[in-house]
RNA sequence: GCCGAAAUAGCUCAAUUGGUAGAGCAACUGAUUUGUAAUCAGUAGGUUACGGGUUCAAGUCCUGUUUUCGGCACCA
């Protein structure tokens, strides 16, 4: 898709079409009052204080047909320079244009927009008349918060998009309705991969059969890789006390994003939000000799976390998930080859998974934040520095995002984008110097005195049902041999005839682990193809009198028209080969 | 959590201004015995998410709850 924002000419299209509905909507609703309304990626919205009044997604309609009329008109867009004082003059019964000019800094010239009967102060550039703002589309409202603090006031947000021709502007539409059935919750509904229910509650989802397929082939391959790499692997309890969680310093901070607690016999306990502190334990377990780092503590571990109703979706945010965690202990001189290694990894599994739309982020404190991030200037700096540093060898696109970082220090993650835009982190990998403080974790060096380990944590499939969520969306549920949850579907052209043979071909497969069914019913060829096709399953075999009498098996590949036809050894080979070269590399 | 919208058969959707809840697919039964994306006929399927109210009459209007959807805020 094109980032609107990124593109000179759609920018400016865009942002004078934010002016456009800013008129539109006053001439609709006089008692409007306009906060900003900038340009973003896909395309610009306005926020707007309508009092007590409210614009509805029927609304859009009637807004639209004012902004043609008013663009008809082709009123010319006028700017204005203005100094501070006049500024405020000239919109001294606007509370929140006021709001903005006087966080601008004095001396600085100020410059307002004139398109008829109406004014708006911005920083421009524009287009020439309103005249040129003719392929435009009012897409969603929704409330947003005045200045993104939810302890402000709710404006009213109006969405839309601009073009210069209708082409595109309906090329962009048909996009958006093709993202929208690249969704993953729709694809779930549609190959059944997971459900949810009422009387189990709300960001719970019940895995079914084909996701389940999916979810293990997902842990076995990141378990087989992580041992690859010299990971050992654990299971913990998903609760603890709250006790633990005082130590490690969670408590103070994310408590509210916790399952309440659950008091018995005078003990206090939680479902567990994440695994450090059960890894840390483990880590304390044991004496650790310098020899012995780094040691490297793997789970594929369920986590509980109490996200805001409005947050949750699908798989992609939910309340209990599967993470592919480990928590790397390092001394401090393998901290850069380690986390080497731990992007290394990442670059690999997305490799392997043909995911190529990603970004890096390197997530950092935000220094005036004090009551979020541990206080420790030094150690900030320092961790913060150390990651820079090794990207820059790894010389790895990143950007940096400041206010982003875990409370115990700054990280790295993989953001992607999902078919409906949500922006959310894939991977990621932090580097933590206080819990080993809080959990007084030691190892022996070579002078045999004390020494603190350094944590990295790492996530790199993130969490299993995340990961699911997306793969869904960019193989658009068309997964590849090695994860489809059904592998091969043969069909038997004729039940009477060809069941035994069907059996047969069944049977071997099944005795190679393959994921097989037989579609044995008495529907017709065409229809049971169909179901095939549309369930996406990535082999379907026809076996008739002709591969009866050769012993062969003629097979469709999903998505293909043609047929091909092998011995039913050569095809058993090909599918081993297949999973083998996808799976493992 | 906040602003807004929605919830009708397993799924996708209909149901004039309040006036007998329907269709296609799926399921089941029977016929058909099939060579690459839907064979034909029949049967069954509903406290219209759940609760309360208005009305002679509520899927439709009002109200509370739950869930879902679009954003905002959040995202250890």
């Amino acid at each position: 898709m094109k980032n609107i924002k990124e593109d000179e000419k759609l920018n400016v299209l865009n942002h004078s079409c934010a002016h456009l509905l800013a008129q539109a909507v006053k001439h609709l609703y006089p008692n409007a009052k306009f906060w900003v309304g900038p340009v973003i990626e896909e395309g610009f919205y306005y926020d707007i204080d309508l009092g007590d009044e409210v614009v509805k997604e029927e609304d859009l309609a009637k807004i639209e047909k004012e902004m043609k009329k008013i663009a008809k008109d082709g009123k010319r867009i006028v700017r204005e320079e203005l100094t501070k004082e006049e500024a405020l003059m000239k919109f001294h019964d606007d509370p929140y244009k006021i709001d903005l000019i006087e966080r601008m800094e004095d001396g600085n010239v100020i410059s307002c927009y004139t398109q008829g009967d109406f004014t708006d102060l911005c920083r421009g550039p524009h287009v020439e008349s309103v005249k040129v703002l003719r392929h435009f589309k009012l897409l969603k409202v929704s409330g947003a918060y005045w200045k993104g603090d939810a302890k402000n006031k709710m404006l009213q947000r109006i969405y839309g998009v601009c073009f210069e021709t209708e082409e595109q502007l309906q090329e962009h539409l048909a996009y958006l309705e093709e993202m929208k059935n690249r969704d993953h919750r729709k694809l779930s509904k549609d190959l059944k991969i997971y459900m949810t229910h009422d009387l189990v509650g709300q960001g719970l989802p019940l895995w079914l059969p084909n996701g389940a397929f999916l979810f293990h082939e997902l842990e076995e391959y990141i378990r087989e890789k992580e041992i690859n790499l010299g990971y050992y692997h654990v299971y913990t309890p998903i609760m603890a006390t709250s006790e633990l969680y005082k130590i490690s310093g969670h408590w103070d901070h994310y408590k509210d994003d916790m399952f309440p607690l659950m008091k018995r016999e005078g003990e206090e306990f939680v479902l567990r939000p994440m695994n450090c502190p059960h890894h840390m334990l483990i880590y304390k377990n044991e004496l650790h000799s310098y020899r012995d780092l780094p040691i490297r503590i793997g789970e594929l571990a369920h986590d509980f976390r109490f996200e805001a109703s409005g947050a949750l979706c699908g798989l992609e945010r939910v309340r209990t998930f599967c993470q592919n965690d480990a928590h790397l202990f390092v001394r401090p001189d393998q901290i850069e080859s380690e986390f080497k290694r731990v992007v290394d990894l990442i670059l690999e599994v997305y490799k392997d998974f043909n995911i190529t739309e990603y970004s890096f982020r390197l997530s950092l404190r935000d220094p005036s934040d004090k009551e979020k991030y541990y206080q420790n200037d030094e150690m900030w700096e320092k961790a913060e520095s150390t990651l820079r540093k090794v990207l820059d060898d790894l010389k790895i696109d990143y950007f940096e995002a400041v206010g982003e970082a875990a409370f115990y220090g700054p990280k790295l993650d993989v953001q992607i984008k999902t078919a409906i835009g949500h922006e959310l982190s894939l991977s990621t990998c932090q580097l933590d110097f206080l819990l080993p403080e809080k959990f007084d974790l030691t190892y022996i060096d070579t002078d045999g005195s004390k020494k603190r380990p350094v944590v990295l944590h790492r996530a790199i499939l993130g969490s299993i049902d995340r990961f699911i969520a997306y793969l869904i969306e960019v193989t658009k549920g068309s997964f590849p041999l090695w994860l489809a949850p059904v592998q091969v579907n043969i069909i038997p052209v004729n039940k009477e005839y060809h069941e035994a043979y069907a059996t047969e071909v069944y049977k071997l497969l099944q005795k190679q682990n393959i994921r097989v069914e037989i579609d044995d019913r008495n529907e017709k060829l065409g229809y049971r193809m169909r179901e095939s096709q549309t369930r996406k399953i990535p082999y379907t075999l026809i076996l008739g009198d002709k591969e009866v009498e050769q012993k062969t098996v003629s097979y469709r590949l999903f998505g293909q028209e043609n047929t091909q036809t092998l011995s039913t050894e050569e095809f058993i080979r090909l599918l081993q080969e297949e999973i083998q070269t996808k799976k493992r590399k």
